[in-house]
Parts: structure tokens; sequence; C-alpha cells
DNA sequence: TCTCCAAAATTGGGCTATCCAGTTTACTTA
DNA sequence: TAAGTAAACTGGATAGCCCAATTTTGGAGA
């Protein structure tokens, strides 16, 4: 068995692999969307016009759209044709999905990109946060002084500190990173990180990111932040989901 | 018009949406990956083998086949059989790609996210990055030094660049944020940061990225890192697109 | 007996033609 | 004018065929 290849040793070389017609036709699709001639609502023309159009048979053009089905990104309704359901096509790279192999090492990994994007939110809330977008901050940090554990067992407290962090950042972009990363987060059923009885310590560490902020000093909201990323890190090491 | 159905007020009830036969094909696909009847590196069954087996038509395979091929799972090779390329099927839910939804925003809000996406991703990298992923981000940077204009109008050097870091951190899911905020960041069109003249600015930037990747230095990556996207933050605030 | 090479079988890529079941649309009729 | 029905349309799925690339096989020659 395996009788060697004579190129590619260590397949480094890159294999041609041909391009497939489907991925000529996803890439099609997408420049339809990015010109602007298809948005996000929008009907699809029919299998039959686009293969007209494009010259390609229509099992290729199921296939290219049924990729993008699969995505999320476009729906088919039997016999009334196929809508947009996205604002763009992502890059060919983003359709690589994300693979979770361990529920643990994901744990880790999706704290590490939220203190990234949370550490720098709270550094611009600091800059930019409105009164009422500090008041929206404060609000889940006194309700952790009278709660019974049904309430925190839920996880919104802890949330909600979090992504009105994130609003008050002030950018769009940043909040809706941080939002999708939380919303993971919490799908991994993590909802009790610092265990229900020692709240205080949850509060030890959100009260000093929160007073830098009211305080306006991002250098101080960024290193609230950093140590409580970094306090809660070596939990999620040790406890076993 | 809309004369009403009796059920389903705000088609809030779910329209059912009939399961397509190739949706079945991937599950039959995942158990039999499941009960170990196929392990990562081995070859499938023919389509012929398959259709006979699961009594669908080719074409219905192949949908489920290339659907599974552009998230990576699967490797097809002409004339040579199918390939699986991942230790497990991902659950449905999975293949949904992390898309942001209002692509309207500025240009800096995109920036200001990549940064801190992106330093972050660089000290991983230093600290994690093996040989291969190592010589992939050093690649984009020879290729910078001949080149013609087009080839760099196309913005894959500064993408291919950007997205090995973000591989060699070693972190699935930050390397998707930063895949998507790449792809955003291109859909802007803001293809030609630096202006095709001075490539060697930009060279000058990534130069010392590379280089204290290479050296295994975290702090100094992202340093570096950080100093290439402010030394860009000024030309983006300037240029209007 | 072993090596090497060409012919044959295999395999995925792709196309055409056809039928089916929901969905729209258009037209007829009350 | 409104309601109902038939026709046209649309995606879902299948069958059968051809092609090119890859394996496999079977010799022929050393």
């Amino acid at each position: 068995m395996k009788t060697a290849a004579p190129i590619s040793p260590d397949d480094a070389i890159t294999p041609v692999r041909s391009v497939r017609l489907y991925e000529t036709i996803i890439e099609q699709i997408a420049t339809l969307v990015q010109n602007g001639q298809l948005t996000n609502g929008d009907r699809f023309p029919t299998e039959r016009a686009l293969q007209e159009k494009w010259r390609v048979s229509r099992p290729v053009l199921r296939e290219a759209f049924r990729a993008l089905e699969m995505q999320g990104i476009v729906e088919s309704r039997p016999g009334g044709g196929r809508y947009l359901r996205a604002e763009r096509i992502p890059h060919p790279a983003e359709f690589r999905v994300l693979r979770l192999t361990d529920s643990r090492e994901t744990l880790l990994h999706i704290w590490q990109a939220r203190e990234a994007v949370e550490v720098k939110a709270a550094g611009l809330a600091a800059a930019n946060a409105s009164r009422g977008q500090l008041a929206a901050i404060g609000r889940p940090l006194r309700m952790l002084e009278t709660m019974t554990p049904e309430a925190y067992r839920r996880g919104d407290v802890n949330l909600d500190f979090h992504s009105a962090i994130a609003r008050a950042s002030g950018n769009p972009v940043l909040e809706q990173v941080i939002l999708d990363l939380l919303g993971r987060f919490h799908e991994t059923g993590f909802t009790d990180l610092p265990g229900p009885e020692d709240w205080t310590g949850l509060q030890a560490d959100h009260q000093p990111v929160y007073d830098a902020i009211a305080a306006g000093d991002p250098g101080a909201a960024k290193n609230a932040m950093a140590a409580h990323f970094e306090s809660l890190r070596r939990g999620l090491e040790d406890n076993d989901r």
C-alpha cells in the first residue's frame, strides 16, 4: 500500500485542484450581489434563466445553490423561487466551518477571542459612553446584589453587563462580534462560571470595569477588563465543563 | 392580496420546509462517520455504490458531497474517489457561517475591530506558529517584491498575509472572526489601502510582524501588528473610499 | 522473477431530457 | 367586482449518457 506519489512528497506543492464549475457559479452569484443587482430579500432569477445566462446545466446550478443554502445564505422554496437571505456572499475561506473538536478547548478559544474584543470595547466605552449607556452598564451590576439563584443561573446578568459595554463602545461591528461570541459562549452551557456562591467575586471583577468607564479612563478600563478575563481564565482551565 | 392563511398569522409558526433529500444523505454520511465505518483519511464508496445503497440519484449524492466539500470536510479527486478530511461531520447548525448583518458600517469600525482581534492573533501566532504556518505568512511577503499592479489590486497578497496569521494563531474561533472582518473589509472596495505605489511602505509594516512571529516573541508581534494598524489608520480617516 | 508500460476498467465532472408536486398567475364565470 | 379554477411556472428529483482523469490490470521484455 502507499506506492508513493512521484510528485508532491509531502503534499506541500498544492495539488492544482481544477476549479469546479459550481465554484465559478458561486462567484457569479457573489458578483451579482456585490454589484447590487440583488439585495437581501430579493428573489433570484429562475434556474432555467440562469442556466441559459451562464451556460451551465441545471444540476451544476443546483450544486452551487445547495452549498449556499446550507449556509443560510439563500432560501429555496419549491415552486416559489429562490431568495437571497444575506447582505453579502462570504469569501470562500469563510465557508470552512468552525469545527469544535473538543468542547473544553473550544471554550478557551472563545474566551481568548472574547478577551481581545471586549478589552478593546471597554477602552472605547470609557471614551464614548453616553449617560444612558453608562446606566445600562451599571444596572446589571446592582442587580447582582439582590438576586435569586435562578435568575443568576439564567446568566442574563453577566450577559447584560458585557453586552452593555459592547454597545457603549459605539462601534456596531465590534458589538456584533461580541454578541456573537457571547452567544456561542452561552451555547456551550457554561452558564455558571464562578460558581453561584461567590457573586461577590464576580462583582469584584465587574465593579472596577464600571468605575473606569464611568471615570472616562480608557487605559484603566482596558486593564480592568483584562484582569476580569484573566481572573476567570483559571476557572475555565480547571473546571471540566 | 394576502387572503390570509388561517394558520400562521405572521408566519412565525415555521413553514414546515420539507426535508431535502441531500440533507438526509448528509445525515447518512454523518452516521457513517459516527459509527467509525469511516475515519479521517478514508476513501468513500463510489457515487454509484452509494447511489444504489441509499436509493437516490447521483445528482442528489453530489449535492450532499458538494456541500461538505466546500466546508473542507471531504475532498473530491476526479477519477480518484472522495476522501474524508475531518474527524467528524458537524451538526447542521454549525454550518451557519458567522455573518454580521448590517453591512453599511464605516471602514473605521471594521478597522477597530480588526485591530483588536488581529493584534491578539499576532501574539498567539508568535507563540504557536508551526513551520508551515510561518512559511504561509512569509509567502505573501515575498510576493510583494515581484508583483504586478493587477495582482496587487486583487488584494490577495494583503489578505493572504493577514489570514495566514489568523490561522497560525491556533484559535479557530479567532480565525473565523478575523476572516469575516477581512471579508467585510474587502467588500467595501477598499482594496488599495496604501496606494499601489508604495508597496515598500506596506512591506515595511508587514516585515516586523513576520520577524517577531518568526522569533517567537509575542510581545513584539503584538506591538508590530498594532503599529501596522496605527500607521494605516490615518490613511483610512482621510481617504473617503 | 521483476520491472515497466500500455490498454482497460473505474471514478468523479458534467450535460440533456423528463417527470413531479407545490406555487403563481391568468382567465373565466357567477 | 369577486371568487374559483385552470394553465403556466418553479424547484425537487431521476435516468442515462459522454468525457477526462486516475487506477488497476495484464503483458512484454529484461
